[in-house]
DNA sequence: CTGAAAGCGCTTACAG
DNA sequence: CTGAAAGCGCTTACAG
């Protein structure tokens, strides 16, 4: 590794002090536009890059964010949110010099070392908050620790009791839900069912709230609802129970794409044919859901969009010390050959 | 955030040199065993973490390892082998205090860069170098760099010309490749088709070479061979034209899990019947490929345990200068009902 | 507008 | 075995 340049080199080469060089380098006033000029030229001609440890150091910034995503490594892989919104977080702090620190825990129950560690250490100067829960232990924890964060989603009401609120970052899943399940039920069906996530996930929860509420305006009931972890696996086997029921669903609403891909791979197991004896429904639009078959009707979000928004709106917080929440096109219905009219009783 | 305990807490609490209290904290010999224990229990009880930026601005070592991926953002959530990689470096990572630092760029042109600015900001210790490419241009710039590194497979000859080479991992996938085409073989298969991931790509092309021995050991010609990005889209798209062929193959391996499941969408659209009329197989053996139906062949190469080494090899080669290549166990095939006896002519 | 100096929190020769 | 001090490369009041 050849020696870098440091900032005494571009201080001495221009011939002034390296208080200077910093406020000039740093856009802070009180520089000659001559020497300002003069010191970047010099700076760029010796390759000079600020050194991120002695920055750190003396800012108390890591120039870092964090990511703690709390679920089995093994199924980590399963459900294509999470890389396409790191990539859109990726895709902001390439521009701006950040780098992402990304911790992946088993379980909920280490989550709170990581925070405290990242946190402690300093690794990072603020952290994403995804997949919001219930009661979430991490928002006390992070006012707590004083760490910025912003949310995917907003968080529950709180009433106001928190010292203060977290931006968020909404992509209203709500009006998605809601118009895939009337989709559904304008092709005749009458009982559908919803394989959702965790319970104890904010947006489960909320999902099945939408969900139960288009089916009441329809005066269905919204009785076949199974909880499950996300995973294909649990996809499967919830798929398994509802098409045991006498009185089986003729459609089925799943919360994520890999769920409804092993929906539509027991349906086919078990010799029904998709859309007629069964309609099937995913969440995400990931890329596969277009050739799967039967093409998988899905809810588009856009994670890539959501990282891109929630970087920004962290790197601000950061910056500011405050920042706007931020509003995302709704999520939308992406009709195609999995859903079709209800089978004739 | 409340002030954090620094050394210099410890030591005024110690009664000692805060030198002594660095050298007590990291088993460097020279201090009394009594002296040694004292301050180790005097940090703990003041809760003390050594601050990351300070070490790394003293040691020039940022307690980070950097992982850069070149591929298309929107695609990147498709193929569930990073994700599950990068978990298995997690996993290691978390006990060792280290952190992951991810970058995900568009495309190879800007990979340079971001090597070469993760260097000049000294934000990692070294590098994982994935997808390794014919005469890739990684492995000179990481010497010019002066950054370890640990390759994911071996990279290509060399003819030790290069200064000193990086270990590497290596889970040999050429068994596998073997052992899904011999099984298409031993079907009674006798048009089998290869649809590969980029030629640039040593896997693709070793794995190609397996594929076209084994049938050469046959008798059998390899002609069949059609090259992609390792995109779903791709998958079904050369799918397709594999299928319009007037001596169509009556199986097809894949090069990647998300292409197969999209070539079994595609030959279903089109009325074949899987297995008899089409054998499929699959690589990498996600989750999702026990879902599927038919359920896919696929050949298991294990990204989590192939993280969790890799992540290990770069850690002792960091610490130490220098690391022992490591060979996992060879990836091997997972029969299910996607393959079956070729139809009968 | 500019310079000299202190300080961030560690590590590491150098003396004793 | 232990202490005092320099140094890592920045930023930032403080003087002028």
């Amino acid at each position: 590794m050849k020696r870098k340049a440091t900032i005494n080199d571009v201080a001495k080469a221009a011939g002034v002090s390296k208080g200077l060089v910093s406020f000039a380098l740093n856009d802070r006033p009180g520089v000659s536009a001559e020497n300002r000029d003069r010191i970047r030229d010099i700076a760029q001609a010796l390759d000079y890059r600020p050194s991120v440890s002695a920055r750190s150091l003396s800012t108390r910034t890591s120039y870092a964010l964090g990511l703690v995503i709390a679920r089995d490594p093994e199924i980590l892989g399963a459900d294509p949110f999470f890389p396409s919104f790191i990539a859109g977080v990726e895709r902001v702090f390439l521009h701006e010099g950040r780098a992402l620190v990304l911790s992946v825990v088993g379980d909920e129950q280490h989550e709170a070392t990581v925070y405290r560690t990242l946190a402690a250490d300093a690794r990072v100067d603020g952290v994403f908050l995804t997949d919001l829960r219930h009661d979430d232990p991490r928002i006390p924890l992070l006012h707590e620790l004083g760490m910025p964060a912003v949310t995917l989603g907003r968080p529950e009401g709180g009433a106001g009791s928190e010292p203060r609120p977290f931006p968020v970052v909404t992509l209203d899943d709500t009006p998605g839900i809601v118009a895939v399940t009337q989709h559904l039920i304008d092709l005749g069906h009458r009982r559908i069912a919803h394989v959702i996530g965790p319970h104890r996930m904010l947006h489960a929860s909320r999902r099945n709230a939408a969900f139960a509420q288009t089916l009441a305006a329809a005066g269905l009931p919204a009785d076949l609802v199974v909880e499950t972890d996300f995973t294909a696996e649990q996809g499967a086997s919830a798929t398994g129970r509802l098409l045991d029921l006498a009185d089986r669903p003729t459609a089925i609403v799943y919360g994520n794409d890999p769920m409804a891909i092993a929906g539509i791979g027991l349906a086919h197991e078990r010799g029904l044919r998709l859309p007629d004896d069964l309609s099937i429904t995913g969440f995400d639009d990931s890329e596969l859901a277009r050739y799967v078959y039967p093409a998988l009707t899905s809810v588009r979000t856009d994670p890539l969009r959501w990282g891109e928004a929630a970087a920004r709106v962290l790197l601000q917080l950061v910056a500011e010390g405050s920042a706007a929440d931020v509003d995302l096109e709704p999520a939308r219905v992406v009709t195609r050959a999995s859903t079709g009219p209800a089978p004739r009783a």
